[in-house]
DNA sequence: TGCACATAAGTGAACATTCATTTATGATTG
DNA sequence: CAATCATAAATGAATGTTCACTTATGTGCA
């Protein structure tokens, strides 16, 4: 039986992401993905079932890595505190040395395909988050609020200064916009004062 | 002279808000979108120059409409907490009354058409927010940070809800989540906690 | 060791569709 | 009439996917 080339998967995946993020998914077509990967288009369908499943397996790709770096290091047990700064610089690495990957990411997650990649996100993942929290709250760390209105809180700040910084434009009257660890974490403690008792 | 036919307009309109966000970009096309308006597709060609430019006019439709709805009964010299929770208010109303538009919007700012798409911010608009935030730190009702900072806690938490909100799922352990008008204020007050000196 | 066989990897050309856009022509109204 | 709206039909290019086929590689047997 023939082997297959290990290589050949990494360039399709890598060229896709790059071709979805500079182009958008209607930029993504299966004959330029193998032009542009140096292989048949009948090559891809060996690899993927289809369009669909090429993305969606991308994203599970992508998810897969994600949380693999948002937990490194990371204690469930920790402090509140502790925690939510690891887990923020964590996620604020992955999203800088991955930036296809995070932005793609955030591309399925407004399209139509968004209902069937959050089914993959990892059950040790979520599970790891919400002991967190838990902890946290019965600690006295955290104040007792819905999960959504926590993350909301906890999280979404981050990104927003993620994608500010993508754009290298923060506030449209701004010049420029770069994210330093001061901003970070100026930001952070914020956050953090905001979910304090 | 013969009269354009204001209908068609809006029809186009809304077809194509519902046709994008239902199937994506790559479902948009302009033949269905003719048929589904009930027009020719050289009709669309009469309104708009390409595809592209009738994405971008979408946008800027969108983009005022939602600008001129965030600024009722917003004064911009009034005190931080009201005005922050008339933003709240209105950009929430905005976004539940016109979901199709508000999640069009999000779909092209992750799309390579975003950087075009910034450049139709209006103006006055960005004026009333920086008088706002300006006139707070000169009273001493808003901590002296980044604008881009500012806006993170601000507003990322709000829409991250008004996110969980429209899946009708919170945090993938959640069984279902619906915004509520308790919630959301129970956020502001911990994002104005945040905030506040 | 050598050699056929089985099997999966990989291919290029071709499929019917659909795409965005244009052209030639008619309809409507100032 | 003259100008603009609107259309049906048609354009070539590009789409996702499949097909018949070749190539490579591990296995079993001499």
């Amino acid at each position: 039986m023939r082997t297959r080339d290990p290589k050949k998967e990494k360039t399709l995946r890598d060229k896709a992401f790059a071709m979805i993020v500079k182009e958008g998914f209607d930029g993504l077509s299966m004959q330029k993905l193998a032009k542009a990967a140096g292989v048949s288009p009948a090559t891809i369908y060996i690899y993927y079932k289809d369009r669909d499943d090429l993305i969606l397996r991308l994203y599970a790709y992508a998810s897969h890595r994600m949380t693999e770096h948002t937990l490194q290091g990371f204690d469930p047990a920790s402090s509140f505190k502790d925690g939510l700064r690891v887990q923020w610089i964590n996620r604020a690495e992955y999203c800088l040395q991955h930036p296809l990957e995070a932005h793609f990411m955030e591309q399925v997650r407004f399209s139509p395909l968004y209902d069937r990649a959050v089914k993959l996100m990892e059950p040790g993942f979520i599970e790891a988050m919400r002991a967190f929290v838990k902890g946290a709250i019965k600690r006295g760390e955290l104040i007792r609020v819905p999960v959504e209105v926590y993350w909301s809180i906890a999280f979404a700040p981050l990104y927003q200064l993620l994608k500010f910084h993508k754009h290298g434009k923060g506030m449209p009257a701004t010049e420029s916009f770069a994210l330093d660890e001061k901003t970070m974490m100026l930001t952070l403690e914020l956050v953090t004062k905001a979910l304090k008792p």
